[in-house]
DNA sequence: TGTACATCAGTGAACGCGCGTTCACTGATGTAC
DNA sequence: TGTACATCAGTGAACGCGCGTTCACTGATGTAC
């Protein structure tokens, strides 16, 4: 069952996803190449065709384990902070951002523009793609208790349906707050990844995000 | 000094600058390709050589003409509302997205994940680059008047800096504010353009967007 | 107005490159009796 | 424990493709006298 010939398939296995990380993080997306990952591992190009159907299918394997690796992250980030629900909600953006500094292509591969002629597989990449912004959604609602704001009656419906989607019972109005603080987020984080702004734009650029942070969070949380 | 000659060159300049957006349109920008174009032209792939240095300076320019129509469609529509400062910072935002939503690909040209072997020169792309901030800026400025929020003292300088890079006298909390409704509206833009949140999120994409636009407003102007 | 020369736009062939994927194959590793 | 057979990993050659860029060239358009 778990001989020696399926042990160093799944080794090889990682060792793929690990140059596909390696490849993303040198040339992008756009250029990731199995003959490039075929020659770091010593193989002839055609072997690694045993380990992967094609690469798209690469692709979304690299795509589903950094949605893993995001959401872990900051599952982690959200545990290790002791304090209340904005606090933990602080540590879960915080961690977010760390994550994303880390991995900036990987960061690009999920959020950034989509790479050409490539499209993910709605059933292998929808569930670990709404991971993150599901613990954001709980600790909003956790800070935010009933004190959700009203929104506008265009969006009544869809934000309902959205709050039916992640299965828990939500107002309108927190699900709103929810959905604000993930676009500000990635925001924040694209641009400080990609250097947007310049690189030096700031001398303390977490200083930066977290001044920003804790206005954004004032919209969420009722003062 | 305009002879025929001349103006065939602007117009087959020009017809290269349209044959690249389409370009960026139909397979972004990673996969723009000289060769491409002179098929589309007609011409054989070296005449190409005879308007373009090399592929980078052909993307340089596409970057620099997206950044200058972009621009020029927020000054349109800030210029078009008559409100007071507040509806026309709205305005902006709102023409920013309208920019987006017609031209997709050029907006990940410009604010996307960056081109991979590709650097644009910061001597032809950065003034370009901050006009459109600079109109929300000024607008900004307008709408809070004195009352911008204090900074953390870990920003203050460069906040007082990117101040006097943009030739305003303007206080530290002012530019805080505008940074972080820059971060918003390109965060929220990008995701309503690469359809982050799926494409049938909403019924009627521009009342969400309107409805975080307000909320954000809330943070930048005195309530 | 006409001629001699310089500039210029576009041609066609070639360079060297990398890519994804298929296919028939060999030799080693595992499995069933 | 030993043998016969099936599975599997990796090879090497090949397919057809597109790319950016250089170069010597031809013929047309412009310019100076």
């Amino acid at each position: 069952m778990t001989g020696p010939r399926a042990l160093r398939r799944q080794q090889i296995d990682q060792q793929i996803l690990d140059l596909g990380r390696a490849q993303l993080a040198e040339v992008g997306a756009a250029a990731l190449s199995v003959r490039a990952i075929a020659r770091e591992l010593g193989m002839v190009s055609s072997a690694v065709y045993r380990y992967v159907d094609s690469r798209d299918e690469l692709l979304t394997r690299l795509v589903v384990a950094a949605y893993t690796d995001l959401a872990d992250a900051v599952r982690r980030a959200v545990d290790a902070d002791s304090g209340d629900a904005v606090a933990r909600l602080a540590a879960a953006a915080h961690g977010f951002r760390r994550w994303a500094l880390d991995h900036p292509t990987e960061f690009a591969l999920l959020y950034g523009s989509p790479v050409p002629g490539y499209h993910a597989p709605p059933e292998r990449t929808n569930e670990p793609g709404t991971r993150v912004i599901a613990i954001l959604l709980g600790l909003i609602a956790e800070a935010a208790g009933d004190a959700a704001p009203t929104v506008p009656a265009a969006l009544n419906d869809d934000l309902s349906r959205i709050a039916d989607e992640f299965g828990h019972t939500l107002s309108p109005g927190t699900v709103l707050n929810a959905l604000g603080l993930w676009t500000w987020l990635i925001g924040a984080v694209g641009q400080e990844v990609t250097g947007g702004l310049g690189t030096d734009t700031f001398t303390d650029p977490a200083a930066a995000f977290d001044a920003q942070l804790t206005r954004q969070l004032t919209l969420v949380v009722p003062a």
